[in-house]
DNA sequence: TATTGATTAAGTAGTACTACTTAATTTTTA
DNA sequence: TAAAAATTAAGTAGTACTACTTAATCAATA
């Protein structure tokens, strides 16, 4: 990819459900000239319809959206072998979320609390070949790599009770009721979710159920 | 509606986004010859098509579905007068998605735990002109009408602080993290917490958490 | 059958959340 | 500008969750 130019920039396609959202990538990114954001998509569906219709440089995807989620969305992109960078913009940062857009082929992994100039140099940097995840993510990726010597790619298997606790979980019971529904000790349950929240990274209720929706959604 | 017989069985069809929930319904609905499945939906798009063809007597719905969820399409088949009872079966017994499924005009409100028998009667009874609502939901009705003369219909205001609190404590933030970020105090942000969940009629964050997303979804 | 993985459970300790009240200050609106 | 609503904040107390360890029992499988 050559240096992107005001008489030469670099198409861009943005993905999310809500017009919010767009509408604040489009205000991001038009104060600089070098990017100009072809089309846009509401869904995974219209994402690789476009992508398979316009050609662009970079995509800029959310991941939860509807018919079909951004990671899906990029794996058909990977698939279709259509020649672009993709970036994630999402809400979540938990290494989950990160490993299945890594795993899927994402360039970049970006927090939606980036502002306007760390988004223009992530593009760039990713034209570049470079993979970009904002500072949040950082963290996630550098816990990985130090326990793998370069691609682990552990796969996170919750077993069959772990998803039985985590649905009853994420429905806002407690462990004292779910030991009385499992008829186990709260202390089991206790550590049922401790384990869930090894395995997925994340440390509390709120990452957990936010996993388990989405996960329910993507699938 | 006259009484269902074998021989003029009540037109049921079913919708949610999950063959395996569509499974357990067909299964518990096939003890009674009086109960006839004439088609499934697996989003709310399908749903309205289905009953603007098919005429049925009763819908049994989910909430949370793709493309249009179960209370927007109930929505819909109010306003396109297709006349049918529709009875919403969802794992969310909280009084959020209760009010929003009895003022879009549901005849029923059932917790996804609800045994055959008890489906059963409860969609006889809804023929006959009843509502019915599983046991775990009748204390949210309970509540709601002893406060209100018949229908107060009160509605939850979230206010914008409220909401951007929700937003953070969604993502799995910590009162703590919440209070730096936003300069308050952490009590403040416990006040607002609290408040949130006496709005919602909910006790813990997982419930929050549910209600946001699904809001989300929802609009 | 020996080993691995799943499930169970408890110890210990700290942290965060939930429940409910009261109330002062802003901000908004009638 | 007075009244209502929103935002702030703290008191008090209890409950639930989170962190990490160790270990026994059971089931599957190599």
């Amino acid at each position: 990819m050559i240096e992107p130019t005001e008489s030469n920039p670099l198409k861009v396609i943005l993905a999310d459900d809500h017009e919010i959202v767009r509408a604040g990538i489009r205000r991001l990114l038009s104060i600089d000239r070098r990017l100009k954001i072809i089309d846009e998509a509401e869904n995974g569906q219209d994402l690789v319809d476009t992508v398979s219709y316009h050609k662009p440089d970079i995509v800029i995807s959310d991941i939860m959206m509807p018919k079909l989620n951004g990671i899906d969305a990029l794996k058909k992109i990977r698939e279709l072998k259509l020649d672009c960078y993709v970036i994630m913009l999402t809400a979540y940062e938990d290494s989950f979320h990160l490993e299945n857009a890594l795993e899927a082929g994402a360039d970049g992994y970006l927090s939606k609390d980036i502002n306007a100039k760390e988004l223009i140099e992530a593009i760039l940097d990713v034209i570049k070949g470079e993979r970009v995840f904002s500072k949040s993510v950082v963290r996630l990726v550098k816990k990985k790599s130090a326990n793998s010597s370069e691609l682990d790619a552990t796969p996170v298997v919750i077993t069959k009770r772990e998803q039985e606790i985590l649905d009853l979980v994420a429905k806002g019971k407690t462990s004292q009721y779910i030991a009385e529904k499992l008829f186990i000790s709260v202390r089991t349950v206790e550590s049922h979710r401790y384990n869930l929240m090894q395995k997925l990274d994340v440390s509390n209720v709120a990452e957990l159920i936010r996993y388990s929706i989405l996960k329910r959604t993507s699938s």
